[in-house]
DNA sequence: ACCTGAACACCGTTCAAGT
DNA sequence: ACCTGAACACCGTTCAAGT
């Protein structure tokens, strides 16, 4: 069982050759999610993984069929971050809330990994969980049968579209970022106000909006239209009110 | 001027060389559309497409920086699609639906595109007249200043963040497309009773759902959303009830 | 039985050499 | 001045050859 390769103290990876068998799907997902974490989308390609691990370029084939099948254990590592310790509350507008700024940081943790594997469907326990989760609320909010699948479907996927669409942006060479960033800072700034009055009415604005506060916005719009919706409105103190006011 | 190569009658594109100067920004866009919507993703690249045209594999460099100066001149050829012949409605709720309706529209019809294009920012013509519209709706709407900018910022990204997402899944190989199928028509059905109880209670209703129906359930939580918030309800007959209801 | 690494058919991009 | 196409440094993936 104990050999005298390398340092030991369970730090697996090293510059030279590892140890045969010392590669497993775990540890090639750690060293991916590191190496998009670090060099982006750009700096993660199988032959530089297998470098990276100290390995041949070809190493990683011997644990993943494809590229394809290595992103879609990326995507299951990052709905077991997005699922951590995560436990629904009693009211359901908190727990929707909850998953979709879940969802939302752990995503721009991780943005390369997540431009990858966003809406990717792994079917893996946290996965299910998450959907579990979800589909709960929307029971608990008392919608039924087609309408409560078609309702889950919907807040799920703006949770997943969006916070994969952010991550997305920022997975994007800095170069191209800046250019989107001038846009608001100074293309839209000089607009022709005859041309794009509407532009030209808040153009001083529009560069100062961030982004966290975009997505409580567009947030704060799908919980209302779900709580102005759902056949069972939320009791808890902070949603009684706006409940009995749509009701 | 005139000369005798080709076949004139403005066919410009054919199998073989082009006669210099027949290239044009405006020719190389419409083939690298062609060639996304028939061989997607994977069958767009520089040296292919100087093929499909006729002409040597690097040709495109002579009027592109880059690929990605490309898929930005394609981006804003999708946004003239979206924009074409679009008239904003008196009433701002219309306006803002038809929106997100024709983006959507517009990026499913071109999902390769889509995929590549999505989230850019081009500045181009077409996008500072649509983004001019949107905004209008929101000062329609009632909304001001920094919230007016807010506003806006979170339903453009709610119709581009949705379409490009769900293009990007249908920009996806068949053979992953279908694996998520899967999840839907097999797995979830057989799931697990104790394990995802809420799953489980609708897990014959999940692989009925509709893309065209998840995304009108969404986009009229945002809408509801939007016009319970607005300073100035739309006074429509269709919405003035709404409005008055959330006023 | 398992691992290696040479090799294949591509990329995006550059640039010396031509016309 | 403009265009060409060889060439570079990569990809993802395969597979004969080794151990």
């Amino acid at each position: 069982m104990t050999d005298q390769r390398g340092g030991g103290h369970g730090r697996v990876r090293g510059r030279r050759g590892l140890p045969r068998g010392g590669l497993s799907p775990e540890l090639i997902v750690t060293e991916s999610l590191r190496l998009l974490d670090t060099e982006g989308v750009a700096g993660f390609s199988l032959p530089k993984l297998g470098r990276a691990l100290g390995a041949d370029p070809t190493a990683v084939y011997r644990h993943f069929a494809s590229k394809d099948d290595l992103v879609l254990a990326v995507a299951d590592r990052l709905n077991e971050e997005a699922g951590a310790g995560f436990t629904p509350s009693d009211c359901w507008v908190d727990t929707m809330t909850e998953t979709a700024r879940r969802v939302r940081a752990t995503y721009l943790a991780h943005p390369a990994a997540a431009s990858l594997s966003a809406y990717r469907t792994t079917q893996g326990p946290a996965e299910m969980r998450g959907i579990d989760i979800l589909i709960g609320a929307v029971l608990a909010a008392g919608f039924e049968g087609a309408e409560a699948a078609l309702v889950y479907r919907a807040v799920a996927d703006f949770c997943l579209f969006w916070a994969g669409c952010e991550a997305s942006f920022l997975a994007l060479d800095e170069r191209l970022q800046k250019n989107d960033q001038n846009a608001w800072t100074s293309a839209y700034l000089s607009v022709d106000r005859a041309g794009y009055p509407s532009i030209w009415q808040i153009r001083t604005e529009l560069p100062e909006v961030r982004d966290d506060d975009i997505f409580e916005t567009i947030l704060s719009f799908v919980i209302a239209g779900l709580v102005q919706r759902a056949p069972r409105p939320c009791r808890c103190p902070r949603h009684a009110a706006a409940g009995a006011a749509a009701g």
